[in-house]
DNA sequence: CGCATCTTTGAATCTGGTCAAGGACGGTGG
DNA sequence: CCACCGTCCTTGACCAGATTCAAAGATGCG
């Protein structure tokens, strides 16, 4: 386990764009790191020495149960933070959805830097509060919404995320999808097949791309 | 809005137990608030001006859709922290479940007191990461357990932060428990009688007592 | 070009929801 | 003290949306 600080590193200090820590360059470590696509980054129930900074590319985290039904609680995309745990352990794994670079910073040094960064922290507690209203808009969808809705909601804004523009690429598969939406493969598909007769959606040959075309029928089948 | 410090309350800076500061007296209103049952705390879309600390009794934070479908996202019991906001507006509602006291924070003053009371920075990025991971239990609960499953993971979750007792005295109604597991008021009570049936449980007349009989039975049904 | 993987589609099934009615509890007032 | 009433809870019959099982169709990588 890399235990180092940054002040190790030949690039400590330097000024990056998006760092959480600029004045004061302790604590993660600077070089941000390559992943590939299907990579674990930490499982589930491994130690939670770690939490990260998406640079570029998506991450996923999930929790299973133990016949293997799967839970992605999110996806992260460039400037989101994850891997935070309130106990010593990881209670969701992350794996790599798209060859992804991330800045790793060490937990151990949290409670520091929260005592002496004070902007850090507010980051990271500015951080934590969209992780939690994330989180809660996801419970009303999981436990409320049906399927057309779930995809509606998904579809707009995963549009917000990635681009604004009517062409979606969609970095995740339909199974990822569906363990995001609690649906199964099939329904995801049948219900994007279903918009797509209605002329809301357009579905390309490349299967990870979608075009919006039609966003206020979407947000009125977006509860 | 009472915006004053508690510089200006004659009860600043005495040690109460429980509370988030005890040194600095700032930025609390130091004297518990009581709210009745049914009683809104704050309702979703109104400004997040306060936080909150459960001294006593139960709130529920939910959300609502147009057509009235609810999710409860969370039980508060004793100790729990709420109302975190990333935005201006509180993205869920509080109501009291069980007459409730509650010690009412500024969110003014939150930056000032992340940069000024570590401790209490400390504190809240806590009681965050705990909001976080019990979200993500909620959503595997929500997108991949059965109704079995839901009220099984329900019954040892309430009693790991009731009682402990195989006596449980539940605080809120089947209707609160359906809005909270994304079932029908139906199905909870025809799944809390089927449980009762197999034994691993028992419905005294007082509908909102349960007594788990076969924790064993309970911990296997629960995924 | 061919194979492995992902996606779509169809048919049957099932879990949980909907609609409807009856029952029990507890508070109120006579 | 008891009868009444409102609310909450339970139960039953039927229904619907989503899952399961199965198979065919695409896509894209090697």
């Amino acid at each position: 386990m890399p235990m180092q600080t940054a002040l190790q590193y030949p690039h400590a200090g330097h000024a990056v764009p998006g760092a959480i820590v600029q004045k004061r360059a302790i604590a993660f470590i600077d070089v941000p790191t390559r992943f590939k696509k299907g990579q674990t980054v930490f499982s589930e129930g491994s130690a939670a020495l770690h939490f990260y900074e998406v640079v570029s590319g998506t991450v996923r985290t999930s929790q299973l149960l133990k016949d293997g039904r799967r839970q992605i609680d999110a996806f992260h995309l460039k400037g989101d933070l994850f891997g935070f745990e309130a106990s010593a352990l990881h209670r969701v794994g992350a794996e790599v959805v798209e060859d992804a670079t991330l800045r790793i910073y060490q937990r151990s040094q949290l409670e520091r830097m929260l005592a002496e960064d004070a902007e850090f922290a507010q980051r990271v507690v500015a951080a934590m509060m969209h992780a939690i209203e994330r989180a809660q808009s996801h419970m009303l969808l999981l436990g409320r919404k049906s399927a057309l809705e779930r995809i509606a909601t998904f579809l707009l804004d995963m549009s917000g995320r990635l681009s604004e523009m009517s062409h979606l690429d969609l970095p995740m598969s339909r199974s990822d999808i569906a363990d995001h939406l609690g649906l199964t493969i099939e329904t995801v598909s049948r219900t994007l097949t279903q918009l797509e007769r209605k002329g809301v959606i357009e579905l390309p040959s490349h299967r990870r791309s979608i075009v919006l075309r039609d966003r206020i029928a979407l947000r009125r089948l977006d509860a």
